[in-house]
DNA sequence: ATACGTTTCAAACGTTTGTTTTGGGGGCTT
DNA sequence: AAGCCCCCAAAACAAACGTTTGAAACGTAT
């Protein structure tokens, strides 16, 4: 990154300012002085401030959903294997996708999707649902398949509450483990939280149903 | 509320502009102008917009707190009869305190904890971690008590999946049971959202153990 | 070498932001 | 009635914002 083209420092500069204070507080000053480009550069390359936004979301979210639409391509050739693991696994594999070279991209990717959601900006929400609802939708098939107990309504509700705990908790990733460090002086890797996650979002998803 | 103080109408139009666009995003022009009082009323009674955000959240939290710490205090002299349930049920009926008549508040409540999780960078998060960080502790206590195969540690995690989970379905309720809507037909009270939840939380707070 | 399209740059634009100032009414006490 | 204090209102403030401008610098093909 040490000497790339304008666009792409303007780009990595913009992903992690916002993952760190949001995208409201984040000023186009602040990143085109980090990443040594001029102001005008932003305007000139992305024509706007939500350009740029939606293009550091895309940088991350293509290889994240073509990655994804293979791997549930391959798994709807053998249906009966599908299970909540394999589903929750391939997601992780996917994630891995966008981090090309440095593993903390993951977390900055997740930071950001919290962030897109609770600021749910029209034109983000928007964004993401005509983009890349699709791959969405298949996944949420995918998994109707896999509990065939659990009514296609009931899978909708868990997967959002899923979806949740995941960007919550890989969006606060390292102050959640420093906690955990100062409190229980064990420290965790980013992979054993994930870990602990999935086994989490797994049981809820085979929880009982609530008595109607 | 037709009538009420200055300092009240500013607080009741803060909380839901707040929770609508976030907190940069709103600017006190737009809080007092439909609050009907004078701009320069904010700055007067509240010293600056940090200050108004924390009253907002006090506002919430101090019932939110007291209700719950009482509540804790009962099942204290109780040890045995505490379970997880009981204690989901117990966070419940706090949040109730926060919605003086009008039952939305709750979705406030929660719309406004997951913007300030998100957005926290600097003086939000001191803020909780001060005033509210002891019946924080209290309840995760409690709770270690109520699953005692799952190991102090383990609890702490799952309960911060369970926070995600519940912070992100409570501040998108309304747009998530639109989409429920129209994707099923079918349309959820809040509490029959809420009532799935918290049997997708008790299943993750239970589920088996990684495999570590 | 000249001309051309692209990129970069410093500077300024017009808005909007949070905050401060100033001054003028009520309602109290003395 | 005078003084005091709390509250409100209109205006102005300085700073920061996203965006636009016009010219300079660049590489490239003619």
């Amino acid at each position: 990154m040490a000497q790339a083209g304008t666009v792409d420092r303007i780009l990595d500069t913009a992903e992690v300012l916002f993952a760190q204070k949001g995208f409201a507080e984040t000023s186009l000053r602040a990143i085109t002085s980090k990443a040594g480009v001029n102001l005008a550069a932003v305007n000139y390359h992305f024509g706007s401030k939500e350009a740029l936004i939606q293009a550091v979301f895309e940088r991350f979210l293509n290889p994240f959903c073509s990655r994804l639409d293979g791997l549930l391509a391959e798994l709807e050739s053998d249906p009966d294997s599908v299970t909540i693991e394999r589903l929750l696994a391939t997601l992780s594999q996917s994630a891995v996708a966008v981090q090309r070279g440095e593993p903390q991209r993951v977390a900055i990717f997740f930071r950001l999707s919290g962030l897109a959601y609770s600021q749910a900006q029209g034109h983000l929400r928007r964004f993401f649902r005509e983009h890349y609802g699709e791959v969405f939708s298949r996944f949420l098939r995918q998994l109707a398949v896999a509990v065939p107990d659990v009514p296609p309504m009931e899978v909708f509700w868990r997967v959002h509450f899923a979806l949740g705990a995941t960007i919550f908790t890989l969006s606060g990733m390292d102050p959640l483990r420093a906690i955990c460090r100062s409190d229980f002086a064990v420290t965790l890797s980013p992979q054993q939280v994930n870990d602990r996650l999935l086994s989490f979002l797994a049981g809820g998803i085979r929880a009982a149903l609530p008595a109607s």
